[in-house]
RNA sequence: GGCCACGUGGCGGAAUGGUUACGCAGAGGAUUGCAAAUCCUUUUAUUCCAGUUCGAUUCUGGACGUGGCCU
């Protein structure tokens, strides 16, 4: 079993969090997260961060203020040597969480392409604003043929990423995908995904969306508009912020603070599972809706890889 | 009880005597440095009955329902 790393993936309020603990308890493990948002320090309720932190070391949660940005390539920096840095100490990494890009290229790498300055960034977008999408789409394919394989014109945002790669670097962003390389054997890797019945898991996101709604995670949202952040910063977007600053600004009321809550949660976890039957084919799946059983059966599969 | 208005898909909301917008929700898909983001595709309707008409969701009459005003 030596040298393992167990990844845990699934829809959110699948019961991920406290899946990984039993195994890190069992295992002999240390905890990562790889959930986008719950990285966020001041967001704790909204975006469920576990709370039961004290027995099992858990690492990447909360750590990284509401203000910063953060990217997958971010994320990979950190949680790679977190990763060796367990392995090293004889334990096992358990790498949990709702992104499933972080866990794509956590398994394929990611290219490391040189960092674009924002002037160049900045340039860009004014000049698709000024442009629209379809000219913008018309010029970046003219600078990078390849894009009209792999874009669609109307995404603004894979768009700017690909002319900013070309002008920066004078190469296809798709040329430097084509390098990539792992970081780690590929059977290093224990792949576990849950996929709980849609019925099931709607049910658990309204018990789940009533009980976050409290004036704690209220509270939270106060704080967190008192600073004042640029709107495009990523923790933003978690769950609840706006819909709360809407409801504290008396736009919508309770009731449809709570009903938008619950919609935007279940579009969330419906675009997780599409990522899970397009890009988790070759994982391990799990559907058991008592936890007792799951956390066996996927025990007795952790002790047999 | 009388008068007026209205009745379009799960919800909101256009239009039309013959090919029934659109938005939201729902479903499916994509996804390499913003991914709880972003983008693409897509199912479902004209309250009911009769009449006029080659044809009615649209015109006429009635039924039922909803809202408003009056007594």
């Amino acid at each position: 079993m030596s040298s393992k790393i167990i990844l845990i993936s699934g829809p959110t309020a699948s019961g991920k969090s406290r899946l990984a603990i039993d195994l890190a308890k069992k295992f002999n493990g240390e905890i990562i997260n790889a959930d986008s948002m719950q990285v966020y320090k001041e967001i704790k309720i909204l975006s469920a961060r576990p709370t039961d932190l004290k027995k099992i070391k858990h690492h990447l949660y909360g750590f990284l203020s509401v203000k910063k940005n953060f990217s997958v390539g971010q994320w990979l920096k950190l949680a790679i040597p977190k990763i060796k840095k367990i392995l090293i100490n004889k334990k096992i990494p358990i790498v949990v969480g709702g992104t499933g890009l972080y866990f794509k290229c956590l398994i394929d790498g990611m290219v490391s392409i040189p960092k674009i300055s924002k002037t160049i960034r900045n340039k860009i977008i004014t000049m698709h604003s000024q442009l629209g999408n379809h000219q913008f789409y018309e010029k970046l394919t003219q600078l990078d043929p390849k894009c009209k394989l792999y874009l669609q014109s109307t995404d603004r945002q894979r768009m700017i990423r690909a002319y900013e790669v070309f002008l920066a670097t004078k190469k296809s962003l798709y040329d430097w995908q084509a390098e990539t390389k792992p970081n780690f054997d590929q059977n290093n890797f224990i792949k576990i995904t849950l996929i709980p019945d849609r019925q099931y898991l709607h049910k658990k996101i309204i018990t789940r969306s009533r009980k976050i709604i409290c004036n704690k995670s209220i509270m939270e949202v106060k704080k967190f508009l008192k600073l004042k952040l640029n709107k495009k910063l990523p923790a933003n977007f978690i769950i609840g912020v706006k819909e709360i600053s809407d409801y504290l600004e008396k736009k919508i009321t309770k009731k449809k603070l709570i009903d938008y809550i619950i919609i935007r949660t279940r579009q969330y976890a419906k675009r997780q599972f599409t990522w899970q039957r397009g890009q988790m084919q070759g994982w391990t799946a799990f559907d058991d809706q008592k936890y007792s059983n799951l956390s066996k059966k996927v025990s007795l599969f952790v002790s047999k890889t």
